[in-house]
DNA sequence: ATATGGTTTAACCATTTTGTTAATTGCAAA
DNA sequence: TTTGCAATTAACAAAATGGTTAAACCATAT
């Protein structure tokens, strides 16, 4: 028998499965693994305790479900250094975009995958070999070759990824102590900082540092 | 009855409560308030458990301790912007060079402390007014001070604060990733990263930014 | 109407973790 | 040597937390 309509799974609405995942998301965040509570979970998606485990079987399976979607999205940033038809600043640039966008909207990913990756760099590496699949991380090899054929200037293309990474990322993570920080100096972190702004800032800095 | 000398508190040296302090600075700072365990810590300074109710009462009281000391180190890196006698280029480069060996130090500082801004913001405002006492936070301040006077460029100085935390805090709290990326890509964290190379790099990114 | 089956809940249980207590150790003053 | 007192410990109690269970709920098919 084929269940009606809205009785299927509906996942991007607001489906309790959907609801739970959400609410994992932020506290996982927030407090990692080990600080997330499985009753702050349920509280924040506004259900019964017993119900995650109802749909996630236990804490650690829960985990891994918002773990590896927040790896996929990550990865899929990178896909723009595989374009080999744009120049090498230009796929900077769409990445520089791209990137921003993302860590607005998820401010404490970078931080959510570091400490994974610290906690247990075995399994993380497993992980990462799925979410990539036949995709390579290509950032360093794009600037390389850029170099080479001269399309850039010589530069510390390890270096370069750590800059660009750190202006791109840090921000949001840290915009809690930058909002205080700023209003202790006379300055409104709202009107100062935003995306806009920050994009163009790092296409700056790529601009100085690669530009002939 | 005077105390005989070895009987004194000696905090820097191996003394007990220093011991646990070190140990709950690095459990803490692992692991957040939530997710850190008593016993983790006791066990990583070597004593019994009841050993930290004895010198701290609770958890949460030996907490305050560790970032109460996280703090006052933090502000203490500041101090160079009042120094008017040097140019702001000088107490630029002679900021970036401190803040780069306190963080080479405690990598996992600026989260801890971001983490903590943001659970508890009202705590943390009283927290700073102590910490800071009459010093003031003066990097945008001195900023603004060389752009009226002609000594820097003119520039949007609270940009300019974000990515130079950025760029000096970022690498080390994220190292587990590049580690990882790195290595993905062929190349080789502890060759490629040194605080050296990133003071240069950081100061490179200033020298663009202000210079004139 | 009633039966069916997925969904949700309150009330538990088991384990982990924080915190306490009472006894022991070690060292220095008398 | 004995006494006193801070430092330390093992064992225990209390609270928090992850996980389970059995019953209730509710939409739909018969």
């Amino acid at each position: 028998m084929v269940k009606p309509y809205n009785q299927m799974k509906q996942l991007g609405d607001n489906s309790t499965e959907e609801k739970i995942l959400d609410a994992a998301k932020e506290v996982f965040m927030k407090h990692g693994l080990y600080g997330a509570r499985m009753q702050d979970i349920a509280d924040t998606a506004g259900i019964n305790k017993a119900l995650l485990h109802y749909y996630f079987r236990n804490k650690e399976k829960m985990f891994d479900k918002v773990f590896d979607g927040a790896l996929a999205k990550f990865f899929e940033q990178l896909d723009v250094f595989s374009n080999n038809e744009l120049s090498v600043k230009k796929r900077l640039f769409i990445y520089i975009d791209n990137i921003i966008e993302f860590y607005a909207e998820y401010p404490q990913m970078s931080m959510f995958i570091i400490k994974e990756i610290g906690n247990n760099p075995e399994i993380f590496k497993e992980k990462v070999h799925v979410a990539k699949k036949n995709k390579t991380l290509r950032l360093i090899h794009v600037l390389e070759d850029g170099m080479k054929n001269g399309e850039i200037k010589k530069i510390d293309s390890a270096m370069f990824m750590i800059n660009l990474q750190s202006l791109c990322s840090f921000p949001f993570l840290a915009s809690p102590m930058f909002k205080y920080s700023l209003k202790a100096q006379g300055k409104d972190w709202e009107k100062d900082f935003n995306s806009e702004k920050l994009k163009q800032s790092v296409k700056n800095f790529v601009e100085f540092t690669l530009g002939k």
